[in-house]
DNA sequence: CTGAAAGCGCTTACAG
DNA sequence: CTGAAAGCGCTTACAG
């Protein structure tokens, strides 16, 4: 590998002069230049990025941390990471992918973050690799809201989970639906949380009972019952609680394609029997069921996106105006899995 | 940021010290490390990885490319990934993902490659990032069989691609079908090219008809078929071809989706009327779509993890023995949708 | 616009 | 087992 010097020594300049030819943070005559490029060609020189990078203090590295250790990706989830990967490209930023327990960090032969900045994707109440990222002052944008309480002001991409749950309940039960079994993600991660409140609060501006067993969270990867969820849960409200359930919400693909399964096995039908909406899955799968299912398209990519852009404004030292707290949009495709039902609520015009 | 100084100023020992019992590589008396670490302690200090890096010449990141700029991960990659960050940061080493057109490498600002080794996911013919990685002198392995010339013999780690379409034609012929319909990955994939020659030996094997018109080749992701791929086929080969086609092989489970659509809209059913074979899906997916899907297990996130391993041993020196070449086992997993049919194959006994 | 020199924060022979 | 010194390959004030 040549080095700088051989660079500057070939082209006879100095190695600052060289230095400027590749940052271009200062002007170089078109003379230098070009003899600097052509000596560079020549030697087949490419600054060393380390190098660099011990000078700079930039790695013009982000970190990506999705949750947990043995965490399995969703559709969701990939088309986050594309869009972070994406983006980070155009600012000229590599993605780091972080998915480890965050152990590695507290080991002392292990050295100090190599990244400028992070993003964190779904956070969980008192999340501990923000505590983490806040103890070592590496700048970091969370998707997903943020309560941990040290680092409760951190800059957020979201969507607008509140609205979300109510414009489901609006269009469920604008269809007549008053049995709502609400299949919600697991319930530390604060999306969880910001979903669970606003059910409960369309439920009841609609004037309808909130009853617990209607509501439930996905257990923890850790447990038994984790690629059983929604499966699990929909025989036993349907069958066993004898709960008149006429329409679910399913918090992605993988829990929609669970509770297709268990309603087919109660020998029931979607959208005939049982209405069926998902709230964060795959637009392109979705359309290949059968049948086609609804859901909410959360733009995750888009999510990806902006979250890049919000850190690297963090890492520009945030000249300029910009937001702390970015709402991506989100809106419902219709597919044929919820249907009508003219029985009308049994707790309507009280 | 507390430094080495600082530390070994506190400690009254020298930088060296300090450095020793961070880095492990000298012993260091017990007395000395305890003041070494009390101090680091109180400093907060943590070795500075980019200063490590520039004198060791290693980064202790792996770079993970995976196919194209704009493409779409499938769960394959996502298991994929699961595997290759797991095993690599069992050696202390972090995973960057470049997913990008190499483009950005040729721009002269851009400093040289950050990373100690590569893993290569999905090569093709002639593939640019191979070429790329071989001069630029990276250390690299890839996930499939590799044609470049100028590296054709750098490690792999693949399944054994042959035996599995070997294994499938087995089981489907074996079954009683003889009008197979293969919708194969893109053909610039080498993967692609390994399944094609096995398809095609497997069938001769069975003394059967290999027509041209039964084995397509996914488009790349940039044709408007893309998404489409598999529901076109199907109906075209199906309905327009007037092809006798009793069973499918998908290339992965997004084609197996679009299949199943295509069967429905032609009034057919599965495996009543078409048996379907699925090559490389998520296994727990493909439990949950009606029938079931019967399929390939590939093992991904054994295949990340072997190539991570392989890739470890070739930064490591290569001292001992080591394969170059690892095959990951693969197995058919049954689900519905393959029937026996009990029309004789045209040709048996020939 | 260009150069000479100091310095980024570590590790690593070389001595002892 | 420990220390003093050189050096990894760049960038960046400081001069000119």
């Amino acid at each position: 590998m040549a080095k700088i010097d051989d660079v500057a020594r070939l082209a006879g300049v100095s190695k600052g002069t060289v230095s400027n030819v590749f940052s271009q943070k200062r002007p170089t005559s078109k003379k230098v230049t070009e003899r600097v490029l052509k000596a560079s060609k020549e030697l087949n020189y490419v600054p060393n990025h380390i190098a660099r990078s011990l000078v700079t203090k930039k790695t013009m590295a982000i970190g990506l941390t999705v949750p947990h250790g043995n965490f399995f990706f969703s559709a969701f989830h990939n088309q986050f990471i594309n869009g972070v990967v994406l983006e980070a490209s155009l600012f000229g930023y590599r993605v780091l992918l972080d998915m480890l327990p965050v152990l590695e960090v507290r080991t002392p032969s292990l050295a100090s973050y190599p990244i400028d900045g992070a993003i964190v994707l779904g956070p969980t109440e008192e999340d501990e690799r923000i505590d983490l990222l806040h103890q070592n002052g590496i700048p970091f944008v969370t998707v997903g809201q943020i309560m941990n309480a040290q680092a409760k002001s951190a800059p957020t991409v979201n969507n607008d989970n509140a609205q979300i749950m109510h414009d489901i309940c609006d269009y469920l039960i604008g269809k007549g639906h008053s049995g709502i079994l609400f299949l919600n993600a697991n319930e530390r991660m604060t999306v969880s949380m910001e979903r669970r409140a606003a059910f409960i609060e369309a439920l009841a501006k609609h004037r309808l009972d909130v009853r617990d067993h209607l509501l439930y969270c996905k257990p923890s990867i850790q447990s038994a019952d984790y690629l059983n969820y929604g499966y699990a849960e929909t025989v036993r409200v349907i069958r066993e609680s004898g709960e008149r359930v006429t329409a679910i919400i399913a918090d992605d693909d993988r829990t929609a394609f669970s509770v297709m399964n268990a309603i087919k096995d109660l020998g029931l039908r979607i959208p005939g029997d049982v209405s069926l909406f998902v709230i964060c899955g795959d637009l392109s799968m979705m359309h290949q069921t059968t049948p086609p299912l609804t859901g909410m398209d959360l733009q995750p990519s888009e999510l990806g996106a902006e979250s890049v852009r919000l850190l690297m404004h963090k890492l520009g030292g945030n000249e300029g105006e910009y937001p702390d707290h970015i709402i991506v949009r989100s809106k419902i495709v219709e597919g044929d899995s919820c249907s009508s039902i003219h029985i009308p609520p049994p707790n309507i015009g009280k």
